[in-house]
Formats: C-alpha cells, sequence, structure tokens
DNA sequence: GCTATTCTCGTACATCGTACGGATAAAGAG
DNA sequence: CTCTTTATCCGTACGATGTACGAGAATAGC
C-alpha cells in the first residue's frame, strides 16, 4: 500500500528540502486492492487510538509502539496504514477537525461568523492540548480540515476580500488562535503547580528588585485587574476581525 | 554543579504536570564554586554552537552528541554545564534573543513602537526559523528575554494600560509573531520545492473539482493579487495594535 | 491447488537522552 | 609537601524511539 520513505540515511541536506507530507498519495489514493490479506485494523481506528492517546498523556506520549500496542497490533503494522509517523500525525489533525462544525449558516453579520470560527477553533485546541503544536506549519489541509475552510471561506465571501486575501485570513486566523492556546496553556500548566509558580514569582521578583528593571517592578507591584484568557482572546480576536475590509 | 532530574523512570504522571525548567536555579544560581577541576568549556560557548547548529541544520540537529563534538567535548560533558536538554533549548532561546535591540528610546508614538518591536521579532525569527518551535508555551524568561520585555514595557507606558494588560499584551503579541513565522516559513519551504508545490496545487485542483467544495474552487479560478508575507504581516499587525486601547 | 498479491509482525539497527562511576584536576587543611 | 574534598570530564551502558528487512499468513483469481 506504501512506497516507504527511508529517512535514516539520507545525506542531511541541511534545514531540510524535504517533501513533508504528499497530500495526493494520502488524501485522493486508493480503493482496496482485490488481492491479497484483509486489513484487520484501520485508519480510521489507528487514528481514534493515536488521538486518544494524546488527549490522555500528550504527544509525546504517541508512539508507534503505543499506538500498535493500544489498537492490539505489532508495531510494525501501522506502516501499512500510514507510511510513516508524520503522516500519522496529519491524520491525527484531521481527524480532531472532524469535529467542528463545518455547516455555513447564511445571512447575518460576516465578522461575527468569523469570530464564532475562532471561538470554536480555541474551544477545540483547549480540548486537544497537543493539537496546536501538531498544526505547526502543516499544509496538506486532509477532508475535514478543508470542509472547515470551506465554511469559512463561504462565511468571508461578503468581505469582498478576493481568494488569496480569504485564504491568507485563514491561515492567520488559526495561527492566531494556536498561538494564543498554546500560550494559555502553559499559562494553565503552572497554575496546577503551586510549587512552580511560586518558584516564578520569587524569581521574577528577584529580577525586579535588582534595580535594573524598573519597568517590570512597576508592573509587579501595580499589577492591576487579573485577566482570564477568555477576555484577553476576545479582546484581540475582535480587534483582528474588526479592522479587515478590502482597502 | 547541577544536580540531575532523572526522567527516565518517571511514573507518568499523565500530561505532565511536570515542573519544565527552574528559573532560580537556571538564571540566578550560582558562582563559581572554590574548589574542584576548573571548567574546560563554557555555557557561553556550548549554547552558541547549540545556535549555530540549529541555524544551519535546524533544530532536530541539535542532539546532545552533536553539539558536545562541536565544541570538542564528550557527551556527558555538557551535562555540567546545563541539566538537560530542555533547559540547554532555554539557553538557547534567550542567548539569540540577545540579538535584539534593547534601548527604549522613549517619546514619539507608543503603537509605532510597538510596531517596530514586532516586526523585528519577525526579522529575529526568521533569522532563526527554529526560533519560534523553540519559543513555543516558554515562560521563564531569561535576561536578554527580560531586557527585551523591560523595551515592550517601557513602549507601553503611554497606553495607560495597567500592568497585567501590558504583560499580556506582550505575549500575545510574540505569540502572534511566532504563528505568522511558522507559516510564513512553512510557505517558503514549499516554495523552494518544486515538485512539492506542483502536488499541492495538483490535489486542491482535484479537491476543488469534486463538486463539494465551490468556494475553494472559486478561491482556486479568481485568487486576485498575490500577497506577500511581509504585506499579510503588516497588515494583520496593524489591526491587531491599532486597536489597542484602555476601554 | 497454484500463484500472485497484500497484510502481519518478530527481529535488528542507528540514534537519542541520560544514569552511573572511575579518572582527573584544582584548592584547602594538615 | 601530602591528604582530603570537591568539580569536572567522559567512556560505557541502558531504555526508548523510528523504521528497514524479510519470513510467514491470508486472500483472490487462475
Amino acid at each position: 500500500m506504501w512506497i516507504m520513505k527511508g529517512t535514516r540515511n539520507m545525506p542531511r541536506t541541511g534545514e531540510a528540502g524535504a517533501p513533508g507530507v504528499d497530500p495526493e498519495q494520502l488524501w485522493l489514493g486508493s480503493t482496496r486492492p482485490r488481492r491479497g490479506r484483509k486489513p484487520a485494523y484501520s485508519r480510521e481506528a489507528i487514528t481514534a487510538a493515536a488521538v486518544a492517546l494524546a488527549d490522555a498523556e500528550g504527544l509525546e506520549a504517541v508512539t508507534i509502539r503505543r499506538v500498535a500496542a493500544e489498537v492490539g497490533a505489532g508495531a510494525m503494522s501501522l506502516y501499512s496504514y500510514a507510511p510513516d509517523k508524520e503522516t500519522l500525525l496529519e491524520l491525527m489533525v484531521d481527524h480532531v477537525t472532524g469535529e467542528l462544525p463545518a455547516e455555513h449558516t447564511p445571512g447575518g453579520d460576516w465578522r461575527a461568523e468569523l469570530k464564532a470560527i475562532a471561538h470554536l477553533q480555541r474551544a477545540h485546541m483547549l480540548r486537544h492540548p497537543w493539537l496546536p503544536a501538531a498544526l505547526a506549519g502543516r499544509r496538506t489541509p486532509g477532508p475535514n480540515t478543508l470542509a472547515f475552510l470551506e465554511r469559512a471561506l463561504a462565511a468571508l465571501r461578503p468581505s469582498g476580500l478576493d481568494g488569496a486575501a480569504k485564504l491568507e485570513v485563514f491561515a492567520q486566523l488559526t495561527a492566531f488562535v494556536a498561538g494564543h492556546v498554546t500560550h494559555e496553556i502553559a499559562g494553565a500548566a503552572a497554575l496546577r503547580s503551586p510549587d512552580r509558580l511560586a518558584a516564578e514569582a520569587r524569581y521574577l521578583a528577584a529580577v525586579a528588585a535588582d534595580g535594573h528593571h524598573p519597568e517590570l517592578a512597576e508592573v509587579l507591584t501595580a499589577p492591576g485587574r487579573p485577566l482570564t484568557p477568555e477576555a484577553t482572546f476576545t479582546r484581540f480576536l475582535n480587534r483582528l476581525i474588526d479592522g479587515l475590509d478590502t482597502e
């Protein structure tokens, strides 16, 4: 089913002029062959197991061996369903993107619809905290991602932006949400560990006390009202979208 | 010098309630001990070698063994200078951040100064393409990062935002730039490989031809003027910053 | 049945982060 | 000076990872 790629002894071309994942092979190929042994597992089941693992224990728990064990297969069997681990990540990303509602309801304010899309993405990424990292720099949207893109493009129709601009808005928006959520998750993780939080606070206090960081010192002594991530997100998102126009 | 951390046989607590790097140990500790053998290398040199390696061959080329070889040390010697690889990444991030000018020139438009800061960050990340990935979710700013933060806070002084809000603006801005640059770099890498670009184009064309993606089809047939990453960045950045106020 | 095809998965290997512990060097104590 | 204490250096070794290889098992067409 797959031609294995073989990265092990590759000449290391410096900074990876590398192919990444071939979207044609992955998403467009090919029907079940009519001969040979029947597959014992399925891409669907393997992907779902990998996602469950990432949700429960983080991306670094997603190893070929762990995922294979989870579906009851031998490690090497996974390679009949995906040519390498990169591709498995690709499958995971598109799999969870299928959870997002992709129907566009026409009419109404397109800016509001765009904001709703971004809020959906944020909630989604918070539900799958590994997603921002797995998403980074990906350029070969699978079917679910394309369906969601379709919705975003439909929402952008009344904006009067041209094609390239609409694509760019979606990409930038997604990148923005991913960046925010990455930061938000790190903050939440710190909050969950009192020791760590205290160490951070002591560190910043020590720096502020050295006299070379007057602005930081002031910020720490007069923090003002604490901000919820939700509020911060909404605020910046509104800035971003309310300013969009066709100029 | 370091107490080694030992992650190998850790019980796997599910989603890492883990400590990350302790900023007090790392940035505030400690003067040269008065006894014992003199260090043959330096944290500075090791960090610089790691950065050079990442610049030339990407983050995944930065292995303990490679970095050690680069400075002429045995692999295990690096652990006298940093307790683990995570910490080495921390050192790398702060090291390159030292390239950014941290002096604040008072007076003038604070929004313009903030925009200038973001443009500096973008250029910086393009020069060190591994930086966005290495930066993700980091919460323990080193001295150079703190100096740059100090500049940003000084720039934000006339904005009237309170302490927490100023910190949040800086964090969000950095996350935004990192997100953008990650996307920009992926695009540039694709452009460098004509085969891959052609495969992506064929794939999208095939999807657009299936009749289920009318918006995508239209976008591909009427793309409009192509956008430079520079222009896109400036546009979104201006949206973000011009909307900032104290409301 | 025979053969071509396809999937399964045990074994093996290079490479990674890093624990362990002996060798080596520097400084204080006597 | 010798002796002890302490830091650093690093060879060796271990567990884990991605995945190449190829022998066996299952299926379909002849």
